[in-house]
DNA sequence: GGTGCCATGTAACGCGTTACATGATTAT
DNA sequence: ATAATCATGTAACGCGTTACATGGCACC
């Protein structure tokens, strides 16, 4: 959805083809490293923008150098890039693959909560010593996007392991407390399952 | 990837059919509002599963009730899992969609980038607010899914919004900075563009 | 002559979504 | 009766991925 979006705007700035598309879009965002898209998902995005009406195609006969196709806004692409850039994102947190995973563990009693919780403290450990590593040598002035994104890849990283801080704590909490039964499979018509009641 | 191995877990526990594994989930993550799952994933993600050879499905004629198939762990599930629960997650921060949405206002400059902010700054607040409404009311003895993951979501809630903060001092800096000139597409040739150099 | 970047794609798959369809059982 | 929930799926699409294939041009 977002690099879809992003391609709107870079061809607003002005028509262009589908590598130069690739390489607006790794300077946009601050070199290639950072949010890498392959090619072919510019091939394919441009396709189902053309086939939905927001994008429009002139071929050029390349001379010198290859045949390209030139992509240039429609004005419903225009109005769908505004209408995004408008519209907040309504941030789909709550969805959070760690919590799962510690969830999972609670229920299937395999693996230790703790041991994710360690590997997974130990891993944002490493990202944020990088992360650090990495802004400090970034350029303020020449590159903000990169700054921007690191900042903000810092601070989620931070919240991220005071929220396992917070759950250790809860952890230690409920290790006082009677073990929660495995769900049991009911027969013939199951009622909805609870678990870990 | 998170659903998927989420059922590995909930096999794990005893063998079960779709539809209770969809219930068991919306459990486990401790209501369906908080994390809704489609029923049409179920199936479909089971599918996959069974194809990929890490569960097999026993079809029981119902008596009571309709035909089920029962879904359980192979080897080779139950290996899948113990790998995914013991494997840290990389955090893939650094893709962020309203970091997008400014490098994009920056670039087409046809939207000005503070009005994104506000936007998403009070998008947020409201996020906030309701957030811990939620968290106020729920209860921590028999509703740890629901507290855990509240408490992430308001913990990034907050981040975010300390990350736009940031972000609005920064354009007051390049507010009195020379203005970036959009790239111009090169003929023939092109090499690669640099946008906001 | 080879390496590497420029440039264009296709095919197939994984995850997730919406929409649709069907029918059984249970509670009111 | 009828509404809700239980229960099972199919079809089609969007976004993203990996892997593969092809060829031009530039520089050493």
């Amino acid at each position: 959805m977002s690099v879809r979006n992003a391609l709107l705007g870079l061809m607003a700035q002005q028509p262009r083809h589908a590598y130069e598309l690739y390489a607006a879009f790794g300077a946009l965002v601050g070199g290639e490293e950072v949010w890498e898209v392959k090619p072919a998902q510019i091939y394919t995005t441009l396709a189902r923008l053309e086939e939905g009406g927001l994008v429009t195609s002139s071929t050029t006969s390349g001379d010198p150098g290859p045949e390209r196709r030139i992509y240039a806004l429609t004005p419903s692409g225009q109005s769908e890039l505004t209408r995004w850039l408008t519209e907040p994102v309504i941030p789909l947190h709550e969805r959070d693959e760690v919590f799962l995973k510690l969830m999972v563990c609670l229920a299937v009693r395999d693996v230790n909560p703790r041991r994710v919780l360690y590997a997974q403290r130990s891993a944002l450990y490493q990202e944020l010593h990088d992360l650090t590593g990495r802004r400090a040598e970034a350029d303020p002035h020449t590159e903000l996007a990169r700054i921007l994104l690191l900042d903000q890849a810092i601070m989620h990283t931070e919240a991220d392991l005071r929220w396992l801080d917070m759950v250790e704590a809860r952890l230690d909490d409920i290790a006082r407390q009677p073990v929660p039964q495995p769900v049991t499979r009911s027969r013939g018509r199951p009622r909805k399952p609870e678990i870990n009641r």
